[in-house]
DNA sequence: AATTAGCACTCTCGCCTGGTGAGTGCTAAG
DNA sequence: CTTAGCACTCACCAGGCGAGAGTGCTAATT
């Protein structure tokens, strides 16, 4: 635990350094921020800090630098939280009500934060497997083609074509269809994958029972998880540390990797309720160890269905952002909760 | 016309440039194309060339680089289209031929593209404005919502949540559903907006159908585009020309406006059947005037339904990307075709 | 014992400098 | 018309230098 005054020290060293993104020297600590301290003292207080491990000093004669241990005690014990505006709760709020389909509030939610913080946001949009079926329709497009129409919960819409190797003719395509959608509004796709199954392999023959089960299965294991949305990449250009196209590269990689990589990654870190933050070295994975990720589930009926996560420099507004991403994913979840 | 000598080291100067984007000098040149000339002779030819245009020279004692006219001469007169490997062939057969849903095999061409070539490619999914109507199907979810779903040509799905102010019981619902599913397949779906219009106005009362028509409208007036898609856009951090943060962020800035600035930018320059081209300045738009356009229509039955773009700097392997595009595009509308 | 003033020291950054090399344009010879 | 020769230009690089910011240490002050 640090005392008081090296708390306030390092505070301000965090927030120079956030907003300036210059390491941040003695003698400018003691002019900008009212310490009541003289440059000397601050720089004995800065070198403790240091040789505990919340500064870091790029060269011998440069100012310090929070590391990500100095961030980390920032952002648990200084921090206070900054709501966003007036103006902006006003944005989030009109434009996440009025959307009637659960991809496109999500996909809004993204861009508001995008557009209220300067750095790149991921959405995770409601997978079906985690959301509860409403509705489960076969349409029939051709004697060889069948159209899967699944909406879930949150206002989660998705279809599924469906192919055939024998052509049903059009009573079997009703005794299907009706068969489907009994007895389905309020499971789990997951359970209906495990309750349904001996109930309708009885009904239809096994052949036609096992032509439309492999492909169901597919749909209803959950091995379709929900889609993966960036938004605001152009944001990170303009932060300083992202002026190196070495470091942009290896970022923009990893943002542009497989859906189920960047969910996983999202997934281990949110927890109902709370905003989770990693800082730099704290992240497992090589490829964002010089980036921090601030990450919320957005819920329905009490179950995260998908994830918003905003990814940054270490060097974060993270006052700024946990207050946006707690107001942006209460609001989703609030709007999502009436679909 | 350019002499038949000046051709050659014009086309030599382009080649060069393209590989090692690097100013190539006239000793450069003498030595790693058998021209038969000396450094002197090409020297002459080369300040020849720049008058007239077709090189630039970065600063006095620097190599020539090519300006946009001398692509242009380059890729009207000089280039010979280098059709895609065999193996390439067979990735592209394999990764677009298995797919069912017109979305997908658009998604993984333009991937296939992305992989194929190092710059960044633009995608334009079939609109269903206008690709025409197999199937319109109407599912009631709740008393307020119906979800309308829309069958198209290419294999495109897409679906559209309706509201209603007042809530429809079970029998009007089967009525509409009856009446909109009747007749409409082989018609566009813009053709349905004019035609079927004042029958539905005669069937249902006047209230209903105003409710249902709005929102049908802005589904059915083709002011509902393709979406636009982007792949491959860490390409472009590997080319030279955007090392510089700056270019970048202005080219980054384009690729992710809306949709329908893109879709715009990409149907002025697509001719049915044949594959586009337009370097540089002569585009209109400023912020791609450092850039070079590769831009390809796929079709269904003789009809334009999407375009695919590459997007690189004028530094560009014309010979590779245009052999890429006609080979995919083609590849492309033979799928899309069978749906 | 804590704080601070003073001072020497370190290190980056920007600027200038001169040398190097690639490439040119010109001229005159082949 | 082609080419060899040559003087010239200019970007690039390395090294040197001064300025400025910031540090750590020491000694004086409270």
């Amino acid at each position: 635990m640090l005392d008081l005054r090296k708390q306030q020290i390092l505070q301000a060293v965090v927030e120079d350094y956030i907003s300036t993104a210059e390491p941040v020297g003695s003698r400018t600590l003691a002019r900008k921020y009212r310490l009541g301290l003289s440059p000397a003292t601050i720089r004995n207080e800065m070198a403790d800090l240091e040789d505990a491990g919340y500064l870091d000093q790029p060269h011998t004669s440069a100012g310090r630098v929070p590391s990500d241990k100095g961030y980390r005690y920032y952002v648990d014990c200084l921090l206070e939280l900054q709501p966003p505006s007036p103006q902006e709760r006003q944005r989030i709020e009109e434009n996440l009500s009025y959307r009637r389909e659960g991809t496109y509030v999500v996909q809004a939610a993204a861009r508001l934060v995008a557009e209220f913080a300067p750095y790149a946001v991921l959405a995770v949009m409601p997978g079906l497997n985690r959301s509860r079926l409403r509705h489960l329709q076969l349409l029939p497009l051709d004697d060889h083609h069948l159209l899967l129409v699944m909406a879930a919960d949150p206002g989660v819409i998705d279809t599924r074509m469906l192919e055939l190797s024998t052509p049903l003719d059009r009573k079997e395509r009703r005794r299907l269809v009706s068969l489907l959608n009994r007895d389905l509004a309020g499971l789990t796709l997951s359970d209906l994958d495990a309750t349904i199954r001996q109930e309708l392999r009885d009904e239809l023959g096994p052949a036609l029972y096992e032509q439309i089960m492999d492909q169901l299965h597919d749909v209803l294991s959950g091995s379709e998880p929900g889609k993966v949305l960036v938004e605001g990449l152009v944001n990170l250009l303009r932060q300083p540390e992202f002026q190196d196209v070495q470091k942009l590269t290896s970022l923009l990689e990893v943002l542009g990797r497989q859906d189920e990589w960047l969910i996983d990654l999202l997934r281990r870190r949110v927890r109902p309720g709370e905003i989770g933050v990693s800082i730099g070295r704290e992240n497992e994975e090589e490829a964002i160890q010089s980036c921090a990720l601030v990450t919320a589930g957005y819920e329905v009926r009490g179950e995260v269905v998908g994830m918003l996560a905003v990814v940054g420099p270490t060097r974060m507004e993270y006052g700024r952002v946990l207050g946006l991403m707690r107001e942006v994913a209460e609001e989703l979840s609030r709007v999502l909760d009436e679909l």
